[in-house]
Order: structure tokens, then sequence, then C-alpha cells
DNA sequence: GGCCAGGACACCA
DNA sequence: TGGTGTCATGGC
């Protein structure tokens, strides 16, 4: 199982080329971006990012002193912006209690602890806390997607009704334990399934089985899938 | 013009 | 716990 877990991380990385996540300018809009792109596309979250900046208020104390109103029109464009809104203010809400504001030292506790506050936090579920951890904090936390389910669902390895914590468990327990690879490895899930695994059923031809089996074995220099020269650090 | 995104929560049985 | 409705923009 380890083999095969780290051939896909690989044949993906080839194929894809390193994927550059998380996109933002430092850990806050990390956490912000994570609340903001829940069930919502990366583009009309990167709108909303650039009005919070706009705005100067893309920092904890700007979002603490911000109505919940005034930033729900700042958010807009990225779909459920009243909920998101309240998300948001309740996340900053926990930084002033807990942490008096700082996001330092936040991200400085312990992975299972901050996991556990972070779970407590109205609007963060599993995977914007998962994300945090290993975005945000560098803690050893794979983030599980509907990418991920779906794909690994499809390619024969987890359960149609896995739970959350089943499926973390199966990537941490086969994989190596390196943030940098948990890094990589879920935006390159991610990149799969945007690019070639959408909601249609499975089928024979599914995409991803094929970029498995083909990529598995040598390519011919004639094949269409050509490997990128990028070298791996696991 | 319709479909659906890098979820989470409330409410129901 | 599992299934379903709600939230409600903009890109493709």
């Amino acid at each position: 199982m380890k083999q095969e877990l780290i051939s896909i991380y690989k044949i993906l990385l080839n194929h894809f080329g390193p994927q550059g996540w998380w996109p933002a300018d430092d850990e806050f809009e990390v956490i912000i971006g994570a609340i903001l792109t829940q069930a919502t596309s990366w583009k009309n979250v990167e709108k909303s990012i650039d009005n919070l900046k706009n705005e100067r208020v893309l920092n904890p104390s700007g979002l603490y002193k911000i109505s919940t109103k005034k930033l729900a029109g700042l958010i807009r464009p990225s779909l459920y912006y009243n909920v998101k809104a309240k998300k948001l203010k309740s996340f900053v809400n926990f930084l002033y209690k807990e942490y008096d504001g700082n996001l330092n030292l936040m991200l400085s506790q312990a992975n299972e602890k901050l996991r556990t506050q972070l779970l407590d936090i109205w609007g963060i579920g599993p995977e914007t806390a998962d994300s945090i951890l290993l975005y945000a904090a560098n803690k050893k936390t794979f983030v599980i997607d509907a990418y991920t389910r779906r794909i690994f669902y499809r390619l024969g390895f987890i359960g149609k009704n896995s739970s959350y914590d089943e499926i973390k468990n199966f990537f941490e327990g086969n994989l190596p334990k390196r943030v940098k690879l948990y890094k990589e490895y879920h935006a390159l899930i991610v990149k799969l399934g945007k690019d070639y695994c959408k909601k249609e059923p499975l089928c024979k031809e599914c995409p991803v089985r094929k970029l498995c089996k083909i990529s598995l074995i040598n390519l011919p220099s004639s094949s269409p899938i050509q490997p990128f020269p990028y070298t791996l650090s696991l």
C-alpha cells in the first residue's frame, strides 16, 4: 500500500509539476482563504481576498474590528457570503479570546491541541482545520477533500462511505510523515480532480485510472504524457 | 443558459 | 450516523 500511494504521488508530480500551495502572502491569509474556499472555486476567493486587502483589513485586528455586515459585502464574490462572514468573525474572535490576537502563538501550539481547538470553532470543520494546520501552521496533517474521496474511491483505496478520519489515517499511515510531501500531495490531488475527475459516474475509461496505469510503465517518447524533470524529495 | 466549485451546519428520522 | 436542505456568486 505504501508504494502505491508514493507511486501515484510521483506520477502526479511528474505529470503536473509542483503546485506551489498555499497561494498566499502570509499565514493569516492562508487561514482566511481556507474558510472562504469552502465549496467555492479559488478564483472567486481571490476576488474576496483582493477586496479585503484593498480595505486593509486582511489582518487579525482588521477583521476583529470590522462589522459582520461590512465584511459580508467585501467577501461577496466567494459565495455564501453571509455565513462565511460569520465564520471569519468566529475564527478571529477565537484568536483574540484564546491567544490575545497573537497568530504566531496560536500556530506554535501542538498539532493535536490546535486541531481540537480549531474544530471547536463554529464554521471550521475537519478539512478547513487540517488545511490551516498543514499550510499555515506546518503541522504533519493530511488534508482530505471531496476530490480525495472521489479519486481514491475510484482507484479502489477507500470505501464509498469511509469517514473523514478513516481516510486521513489511511494517508498518514501509508506515507512518510513529511510536511512538504503532505502539502504537495493534497495540492496535486486537487489539480487532478479539477482537470480530470468531475462528478460523472465511475467508468472503465476513468481518466484517473488511465493516467496512473499509463504512467506506471515506461513511457515511450511518442507518448502524449511527457514526464517533467522534477526531482523528488520525500 | 445551466451547472457546480479546494464545506459546514442545522434538522430530521 | 446518515441523509438531505440551506447558503446564494461567478467562471466555464
